[in-house]
DNA sequence: ACCCAGGAATCCA
DNA sequence: TGGATTCATGGG
């Protein structure tokens, strides 16, 4: 068990800023499923609560050793009205290191998608394809392998309805079979990482930029969707069309903090 | 019936 | 290189 203090790290702000999606309500609070893992999330008094299958594990996953005070002092210090408001909002949010391979594949689903479509794909596959994990006294699933994803056919992956994005799952699923592809981008300069990612079947400048930021940690990635692209251009008065750059255009500004400012000024303006 | 959702692939000039 | 079109599917 984990007892951190509740200042910033808030639980629903953390699951549903649109990160993360193998996550629902559980008895007083919430489960979280990566990997092979379960933890259970909840609150007491003045500290979130976290009771998991591997503590060490979600230390890490919930990113619990850096200090999100003196991120958010740093951003604040960037004195632009809306990302002010945006971290004031989210505050309570951290940025997850989540498996990337899951990572991949869920934000391939996520493309011209909306998030309970995505979470109900997601939820599919896994019950589908997983393995059974007992933990709580409940039954859930892993998210699929490799080596299962890629013995299915497009027709199995569009039947859970990921309509068009079924042929990706096939192609990279195959790509990524019996190699280190991922594990090789570990070594990869963010913008080399962007496109080696991007030679994947279903993976462009955006889902790239999630990969980065959520599986492999690159707080210097800027994730440009159609939100983003609304802040830009009603909160920054942007007139770049472009999306890389206008990801280019956020990085550069921010640096190693892009990452945080995005998932604020994300939830923020895309409300609850 | 239309528009939108954490866009990417393809075609076309 | 840049712009328009196409691609499933469910919700508002």
């Amino acid at each position: 068990m984990i007892k951190y203090p509740k200042q910033f790290f808030n639980i629903e702000d953390t699951l549903y800023c649109g990160q993360v999606f193998r996550f629902k309500p559980f008895k007083n609070g919430y489960v979280v499923i990566s990997k092979n893992k379960v933890c259970y999330l909840y609150y007491d008094n003045e500290f979130v609560v976290l009771e998991s299958t591997d503590d060490d594990y979600f230390y890490n996953y919930f990113d619990l050793a850096t200090d999100y005070e003196k991120v958010y002092k740093k951003i604040l210090s960037y004195n632009v009205d809306f990302i002010s408001k945006s971290a004031e909002n989210g505050k309570g949010i951290r940025i997850l290191k989540q498996d990337i391979f899951e990572v991949v594949f869920s934000f391939i689903i996520s493309q011209n998608n909306n998030i309970p479509r995505i979470k109900r794909a997601i939820e599919g596959l896994s019950e589908k394809l997983g393995e059974k994990i007992n933990a709580f006294s409940t039954e859930f699933y892993s998210f699929p392998t490799c080596e299962k994803l890629a013995l299915q056919s497009e027709e199995f992956f569009a039947n859970l309805g990921l309509g068009y994005r079924a042929k990706y799952f096939v192609n990279t699923s195959n790509f990524l079979l019996n190699n280190d592809f991922l594990e090789k981008g570990k070594t990869e300069q963010t913008n080399g990482l962007r496109e080696y990612l991007q030679t994947l079947s279903g993976v462009g400048p955006k889902v790239a930029d999630c990969i980065m930021l959520f599986g492999y940690g690159r707080l210097n990635s800027f994730p440009v969707d159609t939100w983003i692209e609304k802040i830009y251009k009603e909160n920054f008065n942007g007139k770049l069309t472009d999306r890389n750059k206008i990801s280019q255009f956020f990085v550069e500004l921010f640096g190693e903090y892009s990452g945080y400012i995005q998932q604020y000024v994300f939830y923020y303006k895309r409300g609850k």
